[in-house]
RNA sequence: GCCGAAGUGGCUCAGUGGCAGAGCAAGUCCAUGGUAAGGACUAGGUCACGGGUUCGAUUCCCGUCUUCGGCUCCA
């Protein structure tokens, strides 16, 4: 925690010293805010007319070099508001923020290293120059004033500083290894999915070999629901848009949602999300205590608008396929129904080898009850379902965190969320309390007491997205998909011409045990078939010359390079099917 | 959507105000091999798209689309 501490405080003097070395540099250039980040450290300045370009991010290193030589320490002093009016006159972002600290009635300070004046909150290195070493600039972004769209854009400019040139380096190193396992470039090389300009942004085409894998997806999903007492259905990807009219969707999706399509005397509308579809099939009947609770599960497709600069490869698309449900349950039943949930979804992960603390963490998403356009009004209920999900989350004796402002509008919820191979949080899963729909769309079912009752929704997904899912798995896996994943299973290597023909024969006893088998007929040599099957990251190559031909064997290497040596082919068989039962790597 | 950058054969990328380049991949032929790239030849481009400047634009300018790094938003 200490170490932390340091360390943040070694990255915002750094903070600091981009500042000073970019006002010497453009002077009449605003700095606003420069905090320390998880991974270094940004400055925000408002460059006036000036336009500065990534090559420039080179001079400015060399600046705050120069003038690093002259910072002997940090120089604090409180200063009245009246003192800290005047000085930064000039600038509104640090005029904004004096403000607001004289109002919170803080002390307010100012930080003078050499010629340079910043208002400050403090958490600075006592002694920069002999500290602040190891920095370099990263990257040019643009960033509203506080983080609001509507405020002017600023210019950003991101970097990172370490006590030492060795981890420095290791941080450098470990982003170009990253981008080496973006799911985006190992799409490309492993041919899964691609785009195309004329289908549309956003709308990812799925090979043969990406299909594969979002079909072994898909199955797992399903039959694990099956087996958890889901039913699983098939409702229309569009409707009617008083359908979400009436679920109270329509005014706080609308912005997401694609226009209406106008059909006879109809208005449709591609669905942004299928819960009032359940409710629908719910609906279709009068319910009994004694059916509940019903839990209609579905592959989803559905359909948001993101804005274009939102987009990322498989990460946030325009279509996307949700593992969605709909739990109907009694308030009473809702609390097993959630840890039920959050068990599954353990489960899914737990598959994927993917580890509770390091690769993701439950967010107790809350409502704010002041923001009455974002959120339905309902105090009583919004703390009932609050305390339902904080409750499961104690009991199940889960670390949690707490985040405002991000519930649903008709409940707050628990999100899975899910660190990428960068360290960025996405999230993968969600599960739902909500209070709203019942009543919007008037669910009922008949208690033990013959009275008609309001039952609960829980909405959940077991696997969240699966473009989403099958991103982090490419990035988690590095394209080394688990046997039961990959799309090519194994690879048979005919050594000469002469092989091609038993090569043939084995294809055939691969495939009719469902094993995804090919053959590499290139008249190519033997090492350069490895090798490309190696690159292609599949699990095993069968490689068959005439001796194995003779022998009636297969020499068996994995994609790791190791030499498993000949042997008979059931003998492989057997162990790559054990393999596939048991979704082992 | 906003700020910034980029778009050249299937892929990775050079390059230029005057006939468009490489490596890999592909095709043909030779080689028929023993655990990460055998050799030769051939073909392949409206230099994202639309407009403008120019004798001439892939190159300069404007617009559009797409992609990338961020911001905002989000499954």
């Amino acid at each position: 925690m200490e170490n932390d501490k340091n360390l943040d405080n070694l990255r915002h003097s750094c903070a600091h010293l981009l500042a000073a070395a970019v006002l010497e540099l453009w002077p009449g250039t605003h700095n606003a805010i420069g905090p320390a980040i998880e991974n270094g450290f940004y400055q925000d300045f408002d460059f006036g007319d000036v336009k500065i370009v990534e090559e420039d991010l080179g001079k400015i290193e060399q600046k705050m070099r120069e003038i690093l030589a002259t910072w002997d320490n940090f120089q604090i002093k409180e200063v009245s508001a009246a003192q800290a009016r005047k000085d930064f006159a000039y600038n509104p972002y640090k005029l904004e923020l004096a403000e607001e600290f004289a109002k919170e009635v803080k002390a307010i300070t100012e930080t003078v290293q050499g010629n340079f004046l910043d208002l400050c909150k403090g958490g600075h290195l006592e002694n920069p120059k002999q500290g602040i070493k190891h920095f370099k600039l990263l990257s040019l972004a643009g960033a509203y004033w506080r983080g609001s769209e509507k405020n002017k854009m600023l210019t950003r400019i991101y970097g990172t500083c370490f006590p030492t040139q060795k981890e420095l380096d290791g941080y450098l190193n470990m982003l170009e290894e990253t981008k080496k396992r973006d799911h985006r470039k190992i799409g490309k090389e492993l041919g899964l999915f691609v785009f195309s300009n004329l289908v549309g942004a956003g709308l990812p085409l799925l090979t043969a070999k990406g299909a594969t894998v979002r079909r072994e997806l898909e199955r797992f999903i399903v039959d694990e629901e099956l087996k958890r007492g889901y039913q699983h259905v098939l409702t229309p990807p569009l409707a009617k848009v008083e359908l979400y009219e009436t679920s109270g969707h329509y005014p706080y999706y609308k912005d997401t949602m694609y226009p209406p399509m106008n059909v006879e005397e109809e208005k449709l509308i591609l669905r942004p999300m299928t819960c009032p579809h359940h409710f629908m099939l719910y609906k279709s009947q009068p319910r009994s205590y004694k059916e509940l609770p019903i839990r209609y599960a579905e592959i989803s497709p559905q359909f948001r608008y993101e804005r274009s600069g939102e987009l990322t490869g498989l990460m946030r698309v325009r279509m996307f396929t949700l593992s969605d449900a709909h739990i109907i349950c009694t308030p009473e039943q809702a609390k097993q129904e959630i840890k039920q949930a959050l068990n599954l979804t353990d489960f899914v992960n737990k598959t994927f080898g993917l580890v509770k603390g390091k690769n993701y963490r439950f967010r107790l998403s809350l409502g704010d009850r002041n923001e009455e356009k974002k959120y339905f009004k309902d105090d009583v209920a919004w703390e009932k379902a609050e305390n339902t999900l904080r409750e499961v989350l104690k009991e199940n004796n889960e670390p949690f965190f707490e985040a405002e402002n991000e519930a649903a509008f008709y409940g707050p919820k628990i999100d899975i969320q899910m660190k990428n191979v960068s360290g960025k949080e996405e999230t993968a899963f969600t599960v739902q309390y909500d209070f709203v729909m019942p009543k919007r769309f008037n669910l009922k079912y008949i208690d033990k007491d013959g009275k008609e009752k309001e039952p609960v929704v829980v909405h959940r997904s077991s696997a969240g997205a699966f473009e989403r899912l099958m991103a982090f798995l490419i990035e988690h896996y590095k394209g080394a998909f688990p046997v039961w994943l990959s799309p090519i299973q194994v690879q048979i290597i005919p050594i000469t011409d002469r092989n091609i023909k038993h090569a043939q024969n084995i294809l055939e006893q691969l495939n009719s045990s469902n094993i995804r088998a090919e053959i590499d007929v290139r008249s190519e040599t033997m090492q350069s078939k490895i090798r490309d099957a190696q690159t292609q990251k599949i699990p095993y190559m069968l490689i068959i010359g005439d001796r194995e031909e003779k022998e009636d064997t297969v020499a068996v290497r994995t994609r790791t390079g190791e030499d498993l040596g000949t042997m008979k082919l059931d003998q492989i068989l057997d162990k790559i099917i054990k393999e596939i039962e048991l979704k082992s790597s």
